[in-house]
DNA sequence: TAAAATGTACGAACTAGTGCGTATGTCAAG
DNA sequence: CTTGACATACGCACTAGTTCGTACATTTTA
């Protein structure tokens, strides 16, 4: 089976998932502007959702194949829209792409923010955060797959992007503040760096996720099965705070 | 800029590392058979050495840009040989991948094969091991992104290979080992998953090489700095010893 | 001389990107 | 309220360039 070949399976997989047919029936459900919206055979220019039709399927293309591997008129192909209007919108492949790693990070930034972690006491912050953490990864594996995709191109198309670069030193920030309460309350015999334990508890949660496929096939195991997830959830956990209580 | 126009750069950049021109003299070196070679523009064939050459120069292309984006042509000219002699060898750029996936693999099983942790004290062999792993991906990024470009691929290649799926086990069986003299020494208070430890290690060494570019972006570290690689190496065996010992 | 190894040049198919014309919404003037 | 002007939104069909793969000729080895 040659490349192209196992590309056009894939394909042909993915679109028996979603009914080919969109029914126009849906068109009529927003109520954008307030007008009854005529609708035999006229078009309705709906700028905001066309672009973000158009990330959503190239999301989906771009994870599945990688930068290169992704096609702009399979993207096409699958948009309500037309390929003209990709580059209407978002000028090359490459701005696409930017568009798509942008937009996922700005969703898992609001997330990330609205944890109220300062009143609980360490340990427990601590658990919460993780479990955060571990949850949110395993609920975006696309996210994951993009920053995947990044560190194969050297993380060169964030490094163009000040949008992405600023954020998650929220994050740093919270472990920072729970691990200094921790210490100071005696619950922490180790002063540890906390990018240092956010890159423990993120390696983790990232690797299940990012090798789902290697380390299954080699040790034939499912990792999104309900009974592991839980199991590796807590031992993450209970990894970070007896290293910290040590 | 293009992305075309970014690759070029990057070649170029890549090129200007070695330089263009081979002497010739470097064949007179190697002593294959022991037979003088008549050398004044005569050709001597070698294939396996062409093979290995091939080897080389595709192990780069594909893990700097993946297999997508890898070009047959790319690793041809930087080749000793033809392009011809890369589908004369192995058949197409899908064959020549899983060619070096599959070198990539048995590199690595050789190394890990003969270690010798039985007679050490439980503690003592998991740290070693963990030492092991550790600098392992330290040493070999380019097996670590081979992994991340199978995980886009979501391991198919590597699932077409008996070769390779039939790797791996044994660091289970010496991990299993080590557990369970940990548990009957009164050492290790729980009595753990080895798969699932193995995870956990593999995790943190795996994540420090295929996410260097990005977490080394968002968050400024350098994590290939001898400092921060000596203290990680302590902090994951720290870790992983503690959440047994409790 | 037969078989293996190698080089050159080419082609078919694909792919990113565009030229150009059309549709739609808005807003101001009549 | 109607009309017309203008900017934005959209689609078809095409192009220029790339990329994998191969036909054919040639050289080396045995």
């Amino acid at each position: 089976m040659t490349l192209e070949q196992m590309r056009k399976f894939d394909v042909d997989n993915r679109l028996s998932k979603r009914p080919v047919s969109v029914s126009m029936a849906d068109e009529t459900v927003k109520a954008d502007s307030g007008m009854a919206a005529k609708r035999e055979n006229g078009r309705k220019n709906d700028p905001q959702r066309t672009q973000e039709d158009i990330l959503d399927v190239a999301t989906e293309e771009f994870t599945t194949h990688g930068l290169a591997g992704g096609r702009v008129d399979a993207i096409a192909e699958k948009t309500r829209t037309s390929k003209r209007m990709i580059y209407y919108y978002f000028g090359s492949k490459e701005g696409l792409y930017l568009a798509v790693l942008e937009r996922a990070y700005r969703k898992i930034r609001t997330l990330e923010e609205d944890l109220q972690l300062s009143n609980l006491p360490p340990e427990q912050a601590l658990r919460v955060l993780i479990s955060t953490t571990f949850e949110h990864d395993e609920a975006n594996p696309e996210f994951v797959r993009l920053v995947s995709i990044e560190n194969i191109h050297h993380a060169a198309h964030m490094l163009r992007s000040e949008a992405i670069r600023d954020l998650n030193v929220s994050v740093i920030e919270t472990i920072a503040a729970i691990l200094d309460r921790g210490v100071a309350a005696g619950v922490f015999a180790r002063k540890a760096d906390p990018i240092d334990i956010h890159m423990l508890i993120s390696a983790f949660c990232f690797f299940r996720v990012s090798n789902r496929y290697t380390f299954g096939t080699i040790f034939r195991r499912d990792l999104s099965e309900r009974a592991t997830m839980e199991r590796h959830k807590g031992m993450i956990a209970d990894a970070v705070i007896s290293y910290l209580k040590t």
